[in-house]
DNA sequence: TTGCTCCTCACGTCACGTGAGGTGGC
DNA sequence: TTGCTCCTCACGTCACGTGAGGTGGC
């Protein structure tokens, strides 16, 4: 009795570990036939296929597409294996570049979110910074008055010709003091905070003062800081860096962003 | 003319790097409906759309799905964001978890079966081995002559019980040469190649030998080792570990899975 | 009759891509 | 008439999961 040899489809999903929807999916796409239909049509496995299948969870562990699979099995060679895993290795190595990325995003944007929770929004402070990396844009062009907002879009076309990652949150850059209090909707130029940038927004102490509102509005940020500035006798040496704590990530009213400006002093 | 404000899809799709078909397919969901539809049916965009696209495209990089992302579009507060941002987190982590495995998966069969493509088959060879994790089963149960495979996939359900990843190779392990002798197919143990396992293979001087055949089938390997060591002289202390370099994985045929004895010697 | 195991459709999932066939204004 | 941009179905992708309705032997 040759069957006594042979699993019922139960068994040898119980311990192969594959459901009995995937052997069936598997028959389907011809990855794996069981070796017999009984008579009620009820599909059969030798022992064997246990093995033969152990060779499928294997590669399909790997994330290696099914008809891949199937071509393998029924034409595998270790060479054909050995790239096959190198192909593999390449296609998970790309993937970890991508998750990589993506947390060092989260990262990014959780740290802002959470600054903005903890503020006094009036108050302007004076506070050590550390050295943070970011990509800075080209100089920007407001000719004609251009908005914003077209100014902005150059800036992100410009990133995606460089092949940037623009999840990354976006902020205002301006020269100097002056200029910051003359433009103040106008930055000379933008930058990402994406941290594989080469350039570096400087350690040093800064002033740093917040409001509320869209893209380029800055409100009476400008003279806040001037005037402080005056006050306690500190000398401004700029540049100025607006970023957006809270943007349209985390807020839907446009008139709700809260973007800080940050001024470096001289200490 | 508002409608000067207004972007065609093509436009949009331009600013904001996503497809038409994209854009329809959120329209569709619900995700992004465009602020106007033409007299023809066409649709227009906003420019603060792009804004909110960019909402969405930053959440979709983290691998958030649609749904998710749409409900968060439509009610998003910082502390919500903040939420959403970790349980992002957790989840890349856990798929950094399965890459890292199956790289180790890749790297561990990759040398193995490297190892098999340059060897003389039917030398006996003294070498000097590294220290090996492995994660070693409990003791084999073959009364009344069971069949191997059913010993074997005891040990499978064991470690599957125990959480392990069965995409790793199993060996056998043979308490002694006196053993390995008396029981060639009948290992005293079975092992898992999981680096991660709280077992070692101890470094040190070993004999190795060769041989094809399916699991289980030694042919003469014990007694190639047995004869090798008193020729030479030397000392077998054992324990005996037999890997397949091209298994299920790699080779069609089981005759040809190519096995490798390890034995430890005295120095 | 009840339980158990299996069967075959058929439809859903997720985020789109790819035609097919048609429209509307320059 | 040709080109361009857009439209709406409708079907395909990938690896299954989830019923629905039925069978066959104890």
């Amino acid at each position: 009795m040759l069957d006594s040899d042979l699993l019922s489809m139960k068994e040898f999903a119980k311990y192969t570990g594959f459901s009995q929807t995937n052997l069936r999916y598997y028959d389907e796409i011809g990855l794996l036939k069981p070796v017999k239909r009984g008579e009620n049509n009820y599909r059969y496995y030798s022992a064997q296929q246990i093995v033969t299948i152990n060779m499928i969870n294997v590669l399909r562990s790997l994330g290696t597409p099914l008809n891949e699979i199937a071509e393998l099995e029924s034409n595998r060679t270790p060479e054909l294996i050995l790239d096959q895993l190198k192909r593999q290795e390449r296609k998970l190595t790309a993937e970890l570049r991508r998750i990589y990325e993506a947390q060092s995003v989260i990262h990014i944007y959780s740290d802002m979110i959470e600054a903005g929770l903890h503020i006094n929004e009036d108050k302007v402070i004076e506070y050590e910074a550390e050295d943070m990396p970011i990509v800075l844009g080209p100089k920007t062009d407001f000719e004609d008055n251009k908005p914003f907002y077209e100014a902005f879009l150059e800036f992100c076309e410009r990133m995606k010709q460089l092949g940037l990652n623009l999840s990354y949150p976006v902020g205002g850059y301006y020269d100097s003091m002056d200029y910051f209090l003359e433009h103040p909707s106008q930055p000379s130029r933008f930058f990402l905070g994406d941290p594989k940038g080469g350039f570096h927004k400087m350690a040093g102490r800064y002033l740093r003062a917040y409001t509320r509102g869209y893209y380029g509005v800055l409100n009476d940020v400008p003279t806040r800081i001037a005037d402080y500035a005056k006050e306690h006798s500190l000398d401004i040496v700029g540049p100025v860096y607006v970023i957006y704590l809270h943007d349209e990530l985390s807020v839907k009213d446009p008139d709700q962003y809260l973007s800080r400006a940050s001024v470096l002093i001289k200490k």
